[in-house]
DNA sequence: TGACAACCTG
DNA sequence: CAGGTTGTCA
């Protein structure tokens, strides 16, 4: 037996060897001989034998790194990986373990082992050349003639044996049968399967053969460390053929599936791939949202209507948690969505022209089907819970009566007349994108519930960005600001206190408040320009009575009202906004018209009229999951 | 002097 | 919309 490796990289020291203690260093043989080549460099063909050969020679490769680990080093595999059957065969046969290491191991196995490799290595390559049934079967077998790993125990060689009689036998069956896909599927199955066990039972025969060798030798802490070293090793191997598996299995269940796939297209079913994704109910749902979302602004609408109807069970749900337990979930969902704009601006252009839609699009949904939990995380996820916005719409609402949706809308009858210059860049195709996404509404906040993080990751279509956070809030989020808007038509001037009654998901600190006071504040400033501007529009009109000067839902000045602080028109502006934009109007006309204007602080007369108009902010604001 | 609101700016 | 500044007021 000729002691010297082939290549010189062998370390003579057992001690220099396990200094080497880094995979990459120690074992290149698992890192380049074993799966790191992507199973896709093989012929189809030739996978499973291929598979196969890698299992053979992984385990054998096991049984040399265990053994061998001192001696056999990088070169060793390294060169078995060029396929080369010389050096190959000069390689195991030269490659003798270490004496120090594989002590009472070698010298009790190598003639023993002799006539029991020339059997296995038979039946491997008969177990190849049948699987395989390819020209490369004979090839296959050549590489794997070297299988010279004589340095096994007896149990480790006789558990081998035994798996390969297990794994041996169905196959000759399954190949005896040369079936269509889904039969080559159910082999790849079995062989995965019986593989799996293969690794289970060579993991307890390691460990058995560790435990025994560590009560063999003396050398202790040196057994340990090969213990641990194999251990390692053997681990890494094991996940390598797992992944591997995982692969040649996965891509062969695709392979049936699309098969399958393409049968059932071709036999009338002709789905399209949306249509397939989408088979299930609730898939179908969130079809009907995507559809409605591709429509625009109208659409994006509707989509908080259409919450309204899904919105009872999980309001109810979110409520009542959070009167259980305040503390632990305040937290009541503060859920906000951010689809990707995925709508080509073509398609949506024509809405954002006419951002005051007055008929909309039926809705999809079927209000009266009850709805899963499933079905209602994915409307959360896809919509938000902007639910609530339901109680501001007319009491008359239908819900369950698809064309009832359209009342509210025409009730504020917004006729489109894009003529004046301050709704014209609304028009604008170049605004498309912050328009779109503003309605949207929606930030990325990061999920905090795990449970629901993976049921959207099971579901293609709910991982579209989806954010949840359902603890309080730590800072102001863009769907706070949305209700935000909507509470200035009921309160200019909101107290500290009404913050944070109607923001209770919102931990409050002097920062919180402050910015929630800016965001009024920033509101009134645009109120109050766009009425000095309008009232200066009057004067200059011609318009000499302050009765001639109203404001009603088909005035300029409201809409430029309602977008900005009801993008998205979803909101049911209630009338007394209009009657408090009316009087500010008029006193600014008056001011205005009486050459107040002049005094630097004439608008303050105004403010101190107008901060009295307040009225309350309905009780629905209050929820946490309004948002 | 701190709080608040308006104002200015980017 | 936010940051900074200014003015007012208790």
């Amino acid at each position: 037996m000729n002691l010297s490796l082939p290549d010189q990289n062998m370390h003579n020291s057992s001690e220099g060897c396990l200094e080497d203690d880094k995979p990459d260093v120690m074992l290149p043989c698992f890192r380049r001989n074993m799966y790191d080549e992507p199973l896709a460099s093989y012929s189809s063909g030739s996978i499973i034998s291929q598979l196969l050969r890698k299992t053979i020679h992984n385990k054998r490769a096991l049984d040399e790194s265990h053994f061998y680990l001192c001696g056999s080093t990088a070169a060793d595999s390294g060169q078995e990986d060029q396929s080369s059957v010389s050096s190959k065969d000069s390689t195991v046969e030269a490659a003798s373990p270490n004496p120090h290491v594989s002590t009472g191991v070698s010298s009790e196995g190598e003639h023993p082992m002799t006539d029991h490799l020339q059997a296995k290595r038979a039946r491997v390559e008969n177990i190849i050349r049948v699987m395989a049934g390819s020209p490369n079967s004979r090839q296959h077998g050549d590489i794997e003639k070297p299988d010279t790993d004589v340095r096994d125990t007896r149990e480790a060689r006789e558990a081998y044996r035994e798996n390969k009689r297990k794994q041996r036998l169905p196959q000759h069956q399954e190949h005896s049968v040369s079936g269509p896909v889904n039969e080559e599927c159910h082999k790849l199955k079995e062989q995965l399967h019986s593989m799996q066990r293969l690794l289970r039972q060579l993991q307890e025969k390691f460990l058995q053969v560790y435990n025994q060798e560590d009560r063999e030798h003396d050398d202790r802490d040196e057994i340990d460390r090969m213990k641990i070293v194999g251990y390692l090793v053997h681990q890494r191997e094991s996940q390598n053929l797992q992944e591997a598996l995982k692969q040649e299995l996965s891509r062969a269940v695709n392979e049936c599936v699309d098969r399958v796939f393409k049968k059932v297209s071709s036999t009338g079913l002709d789905l399209s791939p949306q249509q397939r994704m989408c088979s299930t109910p609730e898939m179908q749902l969130n079809t009907s949202g995507d559809r409605k979302s591709q429509q625009g602004n109208c659409a994006q609408e509707q989509l908080h209507s259409e919450e309204s109807a899904v919105k009872p069970r999980s309001l109810e749900y979110y409520e009542s948690s959070e009167a259980q337990s305040p503390q632990d979930q305040t937290e009541a969902l503060s859920l906000v969505v951010r689809k990707p704009a995925v709508t080509p601006l073509s398609s949506v252009t024509p809405t954002v022209k006419r951002p005051y839609p007055v008929h909309q699009t039926p809705f999809q949904f079927n209000y009266s089907t009850p709805l899963h939990d499933s079905q209602i995380l994915e409307h959360l996820l896809k919509y938000g819970p902007h639910s609530n916005f339901l109680p501001c719409m007319p009491p008359s609402m239908d819900r369950t009566s698809p064309d009832s949706v359209d009342l509210p809308w025409d009730t504020i009858a917004m006729r489109s007349k894009v003529t004046s210059s301050h709704l014209g860049h609304h028009a604008r195709p170049s605004t498309l994108g912050p328009v779109t996404v503003d309605n949207l509404c929606l930030p990325h906040v990061k999920i905090e519930c795990g449970e629901l993080q993976s049921m959207a990751e099971r579901s293609p279509y709910m991982s579209l960005n989806i954010s949840f956070h359902l603890k309080r809030s730590e800072g102001l989020t863009p769907s706070h600001l949305k209700k935000a808007k909507l509470m200035f038509f009921y309160t200019r001037y909101p107290s500290s206190n009404v913050l944070k009654t109607f923001f209770p998901d919102v931990k409050f600190n002097r920062c919180i408040t402050s910015q929630l006071i800016k965001w009024f504040s920033n509101f009134r400033e645009f109120y109050y320009i766009q009425m000095e501007k309008f009232a200066r529009q009057a004067i200059v009109d011609g318009i000499s009575d302050v009765k001639d000067i109203t404001v009603s839902r088909d005035s300029e000045l409201f809409r430029a009202l309602n977008m900005h602080y009801n993008k998205a028109n979803d909101f049911h502006v209630p009338d007394r906004f209009l009657e408090v934009a009316e009087i500010t109007l008029h006193e600014f006309y008056n001011a205005i018209s009486s050459a107040k204007d002049s005094d630097p602080s004439w608008k303050k007369a105004i403010y101190k009229v107008i901060c009295k108009l307040d009225s309350d902010v309905p009780e629905e604001f209050k929820t946490s999951s309004y948002l």
